[in-house]
DNA sequence: CGCTGAGTTGATAATGTTCAAATTTAGTGG
DNA sequence: CCACTAAATTTGAACATTATCAACTCAGCG
């Protein structure tokens, strides 16, 4: 484990966000938003124990399948991760992004088959939690067992804030409240909330917001235009965040 | 409470789904879809003891609002309820519609606040689950933990798959999708699948589903004239079921 | 029986899609 | 490191679908 280390280091020496294997939840610099969140020193023991971490996955590499069976959820440690579905005329629908810390697999528990795919959009690791050890670990940690019901609680409460989204604005509001929201979620990481990658391409970001990549890209550049925006690439600086914040909620 | 349920009978002496109180889950004809579902008989009583019953709401009561304390989740038991969100601009947006053995609240779980309002399209009945009570139970109940972890994540699924409807598709096909689902959930409770009456009005439905009262009633018509509907105000007969779910996924 | 809110229908306008083409970026092999 | 190619992105113009506005009909209710 130790080896696989240093082999990973030297390979990737100066990365900002390295995809090194973390020895456990209780040194992960991310387990204060993630699952451990709200757990005593000894409770991140226990839950370190069923947490298992595997190497990197490579950029377009999936995670799990829609339909494969469910066994485990998985947490984000580097990279992005994006969730979608295929519907039955083959068209694709991504349905989230997951940055690190977060959780994603959850839509699987109910028929005990993943509900989506899931495919890394860079090189990123992820912690796997088999999810029959972690309902048994639940019922003797009251605090997991919240914290678990909680997780699912705000994955419930975020796509219905998509829903919202998609039913009720226009294109420039749906791109503004897509970066505010990945600017918020960069600031819960200690991430710069104003300049950032995106991480995923266009083509992805109509998909999930439902426009089409054209729109998207016109989008980018109005707003660019206006002021608000610095875009180059997949590069993004907010230039004037209240700007963003108001059309992210203009009617 | 004996003595309540009399005087509703005579108050709803020939409905079909009355309001009356249960008595326990146990004899509640929804348990084989509702919370109790793969519970054991003593478990069941378990579960029954921290079950609320309370009197019928009446049509346009709330039942939660949202940012109201969270406290209980809340199953289902006669009538229809539907959830919905305000916007910060005052705009509403319905995230739901919920029938009988169907469970709603769970997005409060995560902030103890609820994150959508609650109100009841017609005379309804609920059963109250104190969610505190609930994690206690679930902690010695691994049928029941498991069960409602499987009820969030369904809440999930659906919501994404609401999502997908939304990015992808043409008000015919959203309008089809959403007469399915009632269909399909009809058919759970041992209801007719094609015939029934919509107990949302229109402008909920076109809330629901991204489109305006007008697009709706359009769509109403259009499927009327095509056969594959017969639409009598609020009353829906699926003359031709293959046809609509041809309708519901066509590109 | 008239009133009120819900639902339907028609005409017009707007927003985003589609199709086409140009341009830029990223990846690959020499 | 550069040239080359494929992929991603941007931009423009025509078109389509749905929203908007307005008028009308109908159902339910005092």
């Amino acid at each position: 484990m130790n080896t696989q280390l240093i082999d990973l280091n030297e390979d990737l020496p100066v990365q900002p966000c390295s995809h090194e294997y973390q020895a456990s939840c209780n040194n992960c610099r991310l387990s204060s938003i993630c699952l451990p969140f709200a757990l005593e020193a000894s409770e991140i023991d226990q839950l370190d124990n069923i947490v298992q971490r595997s190497k990197p996955l490579q950029k377009g590499q999936h995670l799990y399948r829609e339909s494969d069976d469910f066994q485990s959820v998985f947490a984000v440690r580097s990279g992005t991760m994006k969730a979608y579905r295929t519907t039955d005329d083959g068209r694709e629908q991504v349905t989230g992004f997951y940055f690190p810390g977060e959780i994603l697999g959850m839509d699987g528990i109910s028929n005990n088959s993943h509900a989506s795919s899931a495919k890394a959009l860079e090189t990123a690791a992820v912690c796997e939690i088999p999810f029959t050890s972690l309902e048994k670990l639940s019922a003797s940690m009251p605090h997991l067992q919240r914290h678990f019901f909680q997780l699912m609680s705000r994955e419930i409460a975020e796509d219905q804030q998509l829903i919202t989204l998609l039913s009720k604005s226009s294109a420039d509001e749906r791109v503004a409240a897509l970066l505010l929201s990945i600017s918020t979620r960069n600031a819960r990481r200690k991430l710069s909330p104003t300049n950032f990658r995106l991480s995923m391409s266009r083509v992805d970001i109509g998909n999930y917001l439902g426009l089409t990549v054209e729109t998207v890209s016109r989008v980018f550049s109005r707003m660019q235009k206006l002021g608000v925006l610095r875009v180059e690439n997949k590069e993004i600086e907010i230039l004037d965040t209240d700007a963003l914040m108001k059309m992210a909620d203009a009617h």
